[in-house]
DNA sequence: GCTTGCATGGTACAGATGTACTATTTGTTT
DNA sequence: AAACAAATAGTACATCTGTACCATGCAAGC
């Protein structure tokens, strides 16, 4: 019953997002719309829980990259709701991985930052009639995702460890297996993320957001 | 003169964000401040450049990260002008060696996009009054930057090469000189950054901003 | 004038990497 | 049961990379 009045009220937004600056624009830009309710802007995916808790929500915006709780996670946490709202995400780069992961999370949208108030209010209105929301781009490259990643647990963790610059013997030492696995294990990453060599998918990962870009 | 009435009056401010989203939030954060006149949110490096030819500006918060021209080349075109206005930078993620060219570009101070408004306030206050404003964990590494890069812009070069999974061969044929050069500095870049391999030193330079992260 | 940093090119050699295969085991999926 | 993907381990061989040196030319700075 609550869906079907959701189409005729107002819909009920919810904002996550740790940067002061950036639930400032957006309740700035969004607050005054006519047909959305701001129901809150919470700093964390622990604050955005407990709002979730308590007050009903059509709509969350949620920032990717946050401390602490990182965006997919917190996206899991809210799909596992008794009702959960629909997610769309907000991030500031175009990491294909991480959108695909968001994708694959239950996200029914995905904006960059860069987006004007009238596309914010599109994907908003569009998530919430059931429909989805990914731009141009973005969308044409989650179609054609036949030139995916798809790498191994295994071949991840190799990655990770080639890309700090440890050699196959010490991967392999590492993980207990011999140098000899390491080097399939690496040449089928090259092959996946079609490059050339150990140096290029380091950096390609990178880009794509498959390894992290912190430690 | 005007440098002594701005004690007195307003401290007018100009926004630089190619983001909507952070323009309206600052804008809504900053613009009913006291002590702060909002000049204008200009979306461009281009568009700030004409603003500051019309108008008085005392302070500008400039987003590092831009389309088109960059926040470096910005802040150069900035500084050039007859009377400069002190330049803030504020951007979203902390790449070391970024910061360190901001400043050398002339910067006051930096801030990023977590902070929050009274910090920024503290900031925009802080510059105007003639000080430098960095937060603790940047500043402190900025003061012992025994540890930087310092890369020639050869050795610039060919990690930018050699991150995209070139060879020494292949770098060599580009830049038109010897493989043996190129493996020359390729061992000098890994000692400078302190790795042990070119992979390391790729991932080592992408972390820390000295190799760009969009193409 | 001397030193220092940068760019250049080289030799010799050990070890790392990548390619092309083969092959076994294990757990899923059909 | 058969097919498949993932992880494992190996051999053989060519090439690339990294280290340890040496050496030259040039420009900037002291």
């Amino acid at each position: 019953m609550d869906k079907k009045l959701t189409k005729t009220t107002q819909i009920r937004l919810l904002i996550v997002d740790d940067h002061p600056v950036v639930r400032a624009g957006l309740s700035s830009m969004l607050g005054k719309q006519p047909g959305i309710k701001l129901v809150g802007a919470a700093a964390s995916a622990q604050e955005a829980l407990e709002l979730l808790d308590r007050s009903a929500v059509d709509i969350v915006l949620l920032d990717l990259r946050m401390p602490k709780m990182n965006g997919i996670d917190a996206l899991g946490a809210i799909k596992k709701l008794k009702t959960p709202p629909q997610v769309l995400i907000l991030s500031s780069f175009e990491f294909e991985e991480e959108i695909y992961r968001a994708v694959q999370a239950g996200a029914r949208g995905y904006l960059l930052k860069e987006t004007s108030r009238d596309e914010i209010v599109a994907a908003i209105v569009a998530v919430h009639g059931g429909r989805q929301y990914f731009p141009p781009a973005i969308a044409s490259r989650l179609a054609d995702r036949t030139h995916r990643s798809n790498l191994s647990p295994r071949e991840l963790e190799i990655l990770e460890m080639l890309s700090r610059g440890f050699t196959n013997k010490e991967i392999g030492r590492a993980f207990g297996i011999s140098r000899y696995t390491v080097r399939n294990h690496i040449n089928n990453i090259n092959q996946k993320l079609e490059v050339c060599d150990r140096t290029e998918a380091a950096s390609v990962a990178m880009k794509q957001g498959i390894i992290s870009i912190s430690p």
